[in-house]
DNA sequence: CCTCTCTCCGTACAGCGTATCGGCGGAGAC
DNA sequence: GTCTCCGCCGATACGCTGTACGGAGAGAGG
């Protein structure tokens, strides 16, 4: 398992093949099937490691924006990393230990709120649809480094369509960047606001 | 490329190989080189062509957020029934033509807001990503049909170990509906103040 | 009629996951 | 000591994948 994440790390999920990893370990491929059925426990076994690195250990902060906040950014830090888990728990849902435990956690940090447990799932479930979004998109502009909407082609579609918005962002040199922090910030003022509402 | 898209809508994004859309055509497997240079670039076509039905007709609202709440469901709706794009455009980014205009309509709902091009490009990637990570998690809840949290060896996990916020929620059934609309508004409300703030 | 181009395609190769089966070494029973 | 059983390793093979390579045939322009 340590050998298949070194190897998604290092060059991405497709990577790690069975064949791949056995060499890795210095052994036959099929041999690693004395310890898993298919290959997808191995992929299991791979996200629940991740989801470890996902625990906050110690007290978390009392105050649920607080909490939620260190959550998103410990997930947004460590799925980056790894950031092959998105793929991975895309394809089809991953609940090992460790994936309760932070589950439990971001319920926890949520515990002195006073909404019903319903609400509460919302709540972590869409901050986590902003996060994995998020991080879906800073994989994307790390892996091609350069600025994709700079190339050439897309340049010439742009100005010769009709895109006034667009080609007004090309010639300002809009850049690309984007803040987790902001839109985290949007998302919770949001809660928040409708917190005190109800 | 509509084979394609036929074959992806049906069976899954991993269902598409040459052989099979070749299949689909009446034709053999290498023909589709004549008019493809590598197998990516039918996903791109795949994928600008879903971005077509994502192109709004007709007048948007003037109002930013009746706009971006329009264009919003329009994503959620086409790409929940075309739920492969999102792997493809997490791979690596795909930019065509029908991408540019969608892109260009979504920067057009905003234009009448007094924000520079920037910020209202961190808006609508904002947007994108809760948007995008929503989808992910309401195509994970379709295909696998029951409630994953209900399988047996999760409950024991459960009862099992230290988690009484799960427990709870196991115990008092809370569902795991979520709302692409209520999220919706939460951001759009953060994004909101934090405009009438500035 | 000759040539050029465009499309189709047969064959082949390297890679994949994994089903099947066989061998080997250490632990426990007598 | 010997016998048995079980856990681990591994060789081979099957069917799948994307695609490199080269050839065949048809239609167009001279």
């Amino acid at each position: 398992m340590a050998a298949a994440i070194e190897i998604a790390d290092a060059e991405g999920l497709e990577a790690v093949s069975i064949r791949r990893v056995a060499t890795a370990l210095g052994v036959r491929p099929m041999s690693l099937y004395t310890h898993i059925e298919r290959k997808e426990d191995l992929f299991d076994l791979m996200a629940d490691e991740v989801n470890r690195e996902l625990i906050i250990e110690g007290e978390l902060p009392s105050h649920w924006r607080e909490a939620i906040t260190m959550i998103a950014r410990r997930e947004h830090e460590v799925i980056l990393r790894h950031s092959w888990v998105i793929d991975l728990v895309a394809r089809h849902p991953r609940v090992g230990p460790n994936g309760l435990r932070h589950g439990e956690q971001n319920l926890c940090a949520l515990s002195g709120l006073d909404v019903d447990l319903a609400t509460a799932a919302r709540i972590v479930t869409a901050v986590d649809h902003y996060m994995t979004g998020y991080v879906i998109r800073e994989r994307l502009l790390r892996d091609q480094r350069a600025d994709h909407l700079a190339e050439p082609y897309i340049q010439q579609m742009i100005n010769e369509g009709d895109f006034p918005h667009l080609r007004r962002a090309m010639r300002e040199g809009v850049p690309q960047q984007e803040s987790f922090e902001e839109g985290l910030r949007w998302l919770l003022d949001g809660i928040e606001r409708s917190l005190g509402r109800s």
